[in-house]
DNA sequence: CGTTGACTTTACCCTTAGGGCAAGGTGCAT
DNA sequence: ATGCACCTTGCCCTAAGGGTAAAGTCAACG
């Protein structure tokens, strides 16, 4: 039997640590001295704490390490097995993040190297009082979260241009995304993918149009947060009100435009006076 | 003047968050209506919530976008480079943390697809009991953080070689590491490099030798806190006490083997019956 | 046998970046 | 006047321990 301190150095963690973990019934010392309360450890758990320890270092919280190690012997094949696949996963989408956090970056320094503050593009951003005109859409509507965004973004669009070409519909303008919502909820936002035609058949409908605060964005998507606001702040400060969906159109084909870079959305906010 | 609540939506931060940035001061609301204690933002201090907004996206900490908010005019240019590069290290850094992870789960998620434990290496960890020869040794000893560890490791068995190659001096073994800290300390270890050579010129000193328990390790240098885990476990069982400094012979220069997978370190534990 | 120093115990507060909930006060529209 | 949406403060919660204090315990040394 080994004392906590002995054990701690054996293992190369904290007396603190290993508290915290008989606290949480992580691992709990094989017998514990009931007159002075003294906790000590077998040789047999120390496999146990190093394989915590493992586990730790590929990022596993406690309270998944404690899962695995209460499954019983026969399926603990297979839920470890599971759980570092799934685990493996997890670190390769935050790489991924990461990466995409590092391009994002590159812009700015490169602005920030020449001497343009890194909001600077807020102040560019242009906003026009403009009437838009009614059309006869395409449509698709529904729920979508966060990630079916990302995912599934184009293939609604898709669905809509194969109907097209099957029911050969005569296209009038460029993809559109109109928000339902009226606040960002992050369980899932109503969400409408729509494209203008010309033939008012089944699966499409009005769209009416009206006065509109329009801005336009040029390159990537991830400034389209503070296009939202400016426009946002704009109606305020104009004395306007938001009165209908929110809407996009992407004036450039996403799919055709060579470069991310030449990407234009429009952004609309149906408005009126106060 | 925004409400709380229209400032909130315009940003897409929560009202619990804007009072808990104006609890810690990163953004204080232009104006409190001392009367009811409600909040109201500016115009202006939407660019700085959004600004604040993209540092977050950049892993800034709350503490890190404050100090840099603060900074004068005249130095933030420069301070928001530096602090803009900083990031980007730090996350490059974690990436690179991240892919050898990976690495190294690839290893166990293969062995525990063929039916292996994953620990199950530790049973084969074989400790023997020797009696290691007296040596003279070429030596150089210094405080050591975890981090230098990692960085400057080839750089003075380098030296060491250096001295070698201009004394003329009679290579007798392989590079060693000999810890003289009696337990890990994160900020600094007491590390001594060395090299066994047949002359006894200056620079060199005796190395004891005598009774050890001997471990051996194949590959990886991951699995060296489990070769002393096992160690300490067997002197322990065994009834020994440890009775001076570890140490580390390379068998395979590292700089030599080809693969990491071929190099063969050794782990003594000086020892003597309790 | 007594004392000292090393080791151990519990208990309490601290960390990040807010989330959740409750009780009570306000502003605006009907 | 009433209702409802909005606002306020205050308290407790998170993950994984670190730091410190006060008090009890162990083993070795003289």
């Amino acid at each position: 039997m080994l004392s906590i301190g002995e054990f701690s150095k054996i293992c190369e963690v904290s007396t603190k640590t290993l508290r915290y973990y008989a606290e949480i019934g992580l691992i709990v010392p094989d017998e514990i001295n009931p007159e002075n309360g003294y906790r000590y450890y077998s040789i047999q758990q120390l496999k146990k704490m190093l394989l915590i320890n493992r586990l730790k270092s590929y990022h596993f919280s406690l309270e998944e390490i404690k899962g695995l190690l209460e499954v019983e012997v026969d399926q603990y094949k297979e839920k470890l097995y599971a759980a570092l696949h799934h685990k493996r996963r997890e670190i390769e989408n935050k790489i991924q993040a990461f990466e995409y956090t590092l391009q994002q970056m590159s812009n700015d320094i490169l602005n920030v190297e020449h001497g343009i503050p890194m909001m600077a593009y807020l102040d560019r951003i242009e906003v026009q009082l403009v009437e838009a005109q009614p059309m006869n859409i395409l449509y698709t509507r529904q729920m979508m979260s966060k990630e079916e965004y990302a995912l599934g973004y184009g293939s609604y669009f898709s669905s809509l241009y194969e109907k097209i070409a099957i029911d050969q519909l005569t296209l009038l303008g460029t993809p559109m995304t109109i928000y339902h919502s009226q606040e960002y909820n992050p369980t899932g936002n109503d969400t409408e993918f729509a494209i203008p035609v010309k033939e008012a058949v089944k699966g499409t409908r009005d769209f009416s149009g009206g006065l509109c605060a329009k801005a336009m964005v040029k390159g990537a998507y991830s400034e389209l947060t503070s296009v939202y606001a400016k426009l946002r702040e704009w109606v305020d400060t104009e004395g306007y009100e938001l009165v209908k969906s929110p809407y996009e159109i992407y004036v450039t084909d996403p799919k055709q435009a060579a470069t991310l870079e030449d990407t234009v959305t429009e952004v609309y906010f149906p408005v009126q006076k106060k």
